[in-house]
DNA sequence: TTATAATTAAGAATGATTCTCATTCTCTGC
DNA sequence: GCAGAGAATGAGAATCATTCTTAATTATAA
């Protein structure tokens, strides 16, 4: 097992990217939580270790390099998350309207080949070059659920 | 054909709000627009008759009144759109990504059960009660297409 | 028509994000 | 391993969108 932290260089210097510890932090937190964070919960994490307006120009670099991306929550929160590109890339997020957690699904392959053409259908029907597309779920999650029972 | 000025207080008289100048003006650009807006478009086509801050109280009523909804764009743009509650309102968005600007488009019937029965599933797999969805197409709309070539 | 309550406009206050610039760190070549 | 050049950081200032405050205006219902 490789430790988090060689994975985050090993991430670096794929993109030719220089290895700072502003970024490193960063890439250990997305990997270790692998979950999507807020910028607060980054920086909440990070416990001092990095200035905010650090984070924002590392998040915006990290971004560039294609490492991470961004999304945001129906209340208007970004969140970033990260992007590996081995393929787990093609997600989509379920939301939980009550405690805010956010959750990565995959959609079965099958149904996946039928959006797919649902897709190329509307590019014909709306002449549009559609190139990606994402699916947003909203709803309860089970502790939320049990919570309010 | 009712004049636009007499929907929007139809509109709100509809949800027992007070009919005042700033909210018809709001609902007569959405009527007139059919198409989603943000809050920049809304102040510019106002032109000046809205106080800004006036803007994103009305807003934030109409969405309660429930005659508006809101969204985010890719770019993190806050949109508003019209949310008359006539059946049309399940609808999805695809959004330009040289322009900025954003279609409403409607699912085929037969994707849209598809789509039902995946998020069903999805419900069982990741225990989580879902009671709503959305898809967001990206891509490029013609003009933009015509004018990059 | 008038009284009452709701709504507005204007600007001040807030909060998130971006910018600036002096200091520090990283990488390359030796 | 070390020096120099260029890149990245930290701290706070600046900016931008959004929200709040208050006095004045407007809508509603008697």
């Amino acid at each position: 097992m490789v430790s988090v932290r060689k994975k985050s260089r090993t991430l670096l210097s794929s993109k030719n990217a220089s290895v700072t510890n502003p970024r490193l932090i960063v890439l250990d937190l997305l990997l270790a939580q692998s979950r999507p964070l807020t910028i607060e919960q980054v920086l909440k994490l990070a416990r001092g270790k990095i200035a905010q307006s650090t984070l924002y120009r590392v998040i915006s670099d990290l971004k560039e390099f294609g490492l991470i991306s961004e999304f945001t929550t129906p209340e208007n929160t970004i969140v970033v998350e990260l992007d590996t590109g081995d393929g787990s890339s093609h997600h989509h997020h379920l939301f939980c309207e009550k405690c805010g957690s956010i959750i990565d699904i995959e959609l079965d392959a099958h149904f996946e080949l039928n959006l797919d053409n649902e897709v190329r259908q509307i590019e014909q029907n709306y002449s549009f070059s559609i190139h990606s597309h994402s699916l947003e779920l909203f709803g309860m999650c089970t502790s939320c659920k049990d919570n309010s029972s």
